[in-house]
DNA sequence: TTTTGCCTACGAATAAGTTCGTAACAAATG
DNA sequence: CATTTGTTACGAACTTATTCGTAGGCAAAA
């Protein structure tokens, strides 16, 4: 299966994914916060993305309520997979080097990677 | 500036990049071998990032010479902060980990990375 | 009952990116 | 000289994504 939502499509699966099954005004209403976007332009989108077979839906009086079919973990290796590619030329190494080096990023979570690292190196 | 190439810009400045100064001829064919794409395709979309200013191009003989005018680590992290963002929610060190779980990296390069890693809690 | 408000459905306009056919021209080849 | 080859220029078709206006329905409020 080919898992590639576009960037509208993604802010709306990252809502569900956190909050889980939602109406289309629960997302509406947290997407209208950062974007300047009418209500009809959110609910075009869900039901595009239902009849895509990206959410599941389900009646709940008169209105409806909304879930994320695509896995999260997967769809991001997917598309981090494709970042890799086009943007870095596949070297996931350089990728992680410009986001450490350049990202604001806490001492907790550097010691997290460190970890990840260290159990990585031990498998090789 | 706002820098934001597509897929198939990112292709040709991947290569030019790269690469170095060149040809239409010379991208086409390099392009090609992964891509079923016409020449006059690669041709066009060099002539539009002439427009856009992301490409310098000269004359030499009867062919064009093009140059990428911008900067490779620039983009990338421009991207990167994007992808970042609307993937990951803002967590690079999501990214980070996902991107080493997943990937097969190579023992020096994951060395290289911890190398990166100690210096970063260093300055903390 | 009438009105108002909130919801879905849906068509259509717009925008952005990609692709290619055709023309024009110059140089190399026969 | 005539033909083939390789190049640019350019318009137009096509595709995909986004946006919104309008209509219809139903339920709560007046």
């Amino acid at each position: 299966m080919i898992i590639k939502p576009t960037e509208s499509e993604l802010e709306i699966l990252n809502y569900l994914w956190k909050e889980g099954p939602s109406t289309v005004r629960q997302v509406h209403d947290f997407l209208s916060a950062s974007k300047d976007t009418g209500y009809t332009t959110t609910l075009k989108l869900m039901q595009i993305m239902h009849d895509k077979g990206v959410l599941y839906r389900t009646e709940s009086g008169r209105s409806h309520i909304y879930v994320a079919l695509l896995d999260e973990e997967e769809t991001q290796q997917n598309l981090l997979g494709r970042f890799v590619e086009s943007t870095f030329r596949g070297s996931a190494a350089r990728l992680v080097m410009q986001a450490l080096g350049n990202h604001s990023t806490s001492k907790e979570e550097l010691d997290e990677i460190r970890e990840l690292l260290n159990n990585l190196e031990n498998k090789k």
